[in-house]
DNA sequence: TCTATATTTAACAAATACGTTAATTAACAG
DNA sequence: CTGTTAATTAACGTATTTGTTAAATATAGA
């Protein structure tokens, strides 16, 4: 999948919500992820869609369950991208480190 | 700015192509480039405002022109969310590095 | 089988996004 | 001051996105 449509899945907040809880705390189901945002399950299922379809998403039957995970190529084709222009964004890379150290806190 | 309005201006082929070409070039006019896709020049000149807003690039007037940057700030922060999931996509490290120097080339 | 649970799909309205051409603004050059 | 160049803003149509409620699908369990 091209990289632009990666983005566009993660510019709505709501989806960038649903991958961030992915990446924390791991796989869940559909309807566990119903309180990243204040929206109807059929909206969250949009979401979901959206980011399967853009490969950012894997999903798992489980009886009635879809366990949704996140998918790390996609991750690292973000990365990669990202880290193919380090030297420009890293000229001071102590500046992104307390940027990261503030973040992960 | 929120993350996913920069993740948003980024989810558009040609933005995308406009903030890659920036990176890799260094700082251009508006016009300069015009050759990035095929679109009209107030076409540009919107999707340059959409980066604006978003803090991706800076602008700078010289005489008529409007010299565009790519902000580095603005990736920090890109950056600083995915590493902030390292530990998550670089679950195995190697296949990122074999990936990002697969493309750096 | 009948019912509850989990999730998606259908149908529709409202808002946003993106492209175009025409008009406007601003700065330079003769 | 007039014309040229550079870029943006205005006006407008169409397509896409996002949300909602109602209906459909699928699995589990009494």
């Amino acid at each position: 999948m091209n990289l632009h449509t990666s983005f566009s899945a993660l510019g709505d907040e709501t989806r960038l919500a649903i991958v961030d809880r992915l990446l924390t705390q791991g796989a869940q189901a559909a309807g566990d992820l119903g309180d990243v945002a204040p929206v109807s399950a059929p909206a969250l299922s949009r979401h979901l869609k959206v980011l399967r379809e853009a490969g950012l998403v894997t999903v798992k039957r489980d009886a009635q369950r879809r366990i949704y995970a996140a998918n790390p190529d996609a991750f690292r084709k973000i990365v990669g991208w990202t880290i193919s222009h380090k030297e420009f964004w890293a000229s001071s890379l102590d500046r992104l480190e307390a940027y990261i150290d503030e973040e992960t806190d």
